[in-house]
DNA sequence: TCCGCAAACGGACCGCCAGTCCGCTATGGT
DNA sequence: ACCATAGCGGACTGGCGGTCCGTTTGCGGA
């Protein structure tokens, strides 16, 4: 890769993260506007990151690498339901500080969250869980259901609930969940 | 309301049906799409329903007052799992037998499912049935939960599945929810 | 029956935005 | 120093949601 292009994608994930940590809609960030902000031609963008969608799931990537990395490590908890719950709550909180990049990558693009890479992971990861805690029976739909429960425009929608509020609910849907035999 | 506003508003939303019906993707039917097959103006149509979300609105309205009056009327089922069983297995339905529609209204203007009337409606009967069988603690959010397990997206995104699969995951999110207590 | 006028109409028009195209420039291997 | 070429940038395109305004139409009163 050449210098001049290293740069310019750096200049331009810097730019676009400032812009979308600003913003209270993802939707009025336009591509001229991160292209602006970063002092490059809008080709130059294109080329780096294919598409919109593209762009935002290469900050998600960015932001979510280090969450991910201490995640996957091993999720700490003595019980499939210590570590579901410790796994929901911080993508709760993740989802919290990073609301609009969340919500971006939600409505990007083709549309699914579902087809996300990241998603796959954690959905891979949470049905292994659910699966140790009660069975391989529906596994795979619960752990749907345990990450749709932390989805961003949830998060978002329930945005002034306080901490222990959350903690309650994701106490109670995981011991629920996880503590049932099939 | 005059006559041929009366009439137009008809046309709008028999066309619009057709359209979203044939469609799989909601975003490729445009207003124009929609003001030519109804061989009314552009004008008529914002007129009407005020923008794009407010269409997608009245036509989910339109396709869901069937559905919502039956499921109000009485939840039918011997216990609150069963009854909070029954309306997430014909929400699913539902929203099998109208994808694009239903796909539509989450993504529709505004941004937030979230927002709609109807999800309203759903998440305090779920709430209530929630609460009876568990105990208000958590209740609301538990509603949340199961709602969202039902999405349009996560339909779409397991639109392969077959009816007893998910038929066993519903019965597993429900039962385990539901069993629990606080 | 006719009149007047407000309600309703329709489609040209606007501003915006994702994505493309292509003539120009800077980079780095030789 | 040279030059092939990867990379650049910004004018341009097509299509969209939404608006505007001159024209038409339904309808209550005279």
């Amino acid at each position: 890769m050449r210098a001049d292009a290293a740069r310019n994608r750096e200049a331009v994930l810097a730019a676009a993260d400032r812009l979308f940590e600003a913003a209270t809609d993802p939707d009025r960030i336009s591509m001229d506007d991160v292209a602006a902000a970063a002092g490059v031609g809008k080709g130059t963008l294109f080329r780096h990151f294919g598409d919109r969608s593209g762009l935002i799931r290469a900050l998600y990537t960015a932001r979510g690498e280090q969450l991910q990395a201490t995640l996957t490590a091993g999720l700490p908890g003595d019980s499939p339901a210590d570590r579901a719950l410790h796994l929901l709550r911080e993508l709760v909180r993740f989802k919290q500080a990073n609301r609009v990049l969340t919500l971006a990558l939600e409505n990007a693009g083709d549309g699914s969250p579902y087809r996300t890479e990241s998603y796959e992971h954690w959905h891979t990861t949470l049905t292994a869980v659910v699966s140790q805690a009660r069975g391989p029976e529906s596994a795979d739909y619960l752990a749907h259901a345990l990450l749709a429960a932390v989805r961003s425009d949830l998060v978002e929608h329930l945005r002034d609930w306080p901490d222990e509020r959350w903690e309650a609910g994701l106490t109670a849907l995981t011991r629920s969940v996880l503590a049932t035999g099939p």
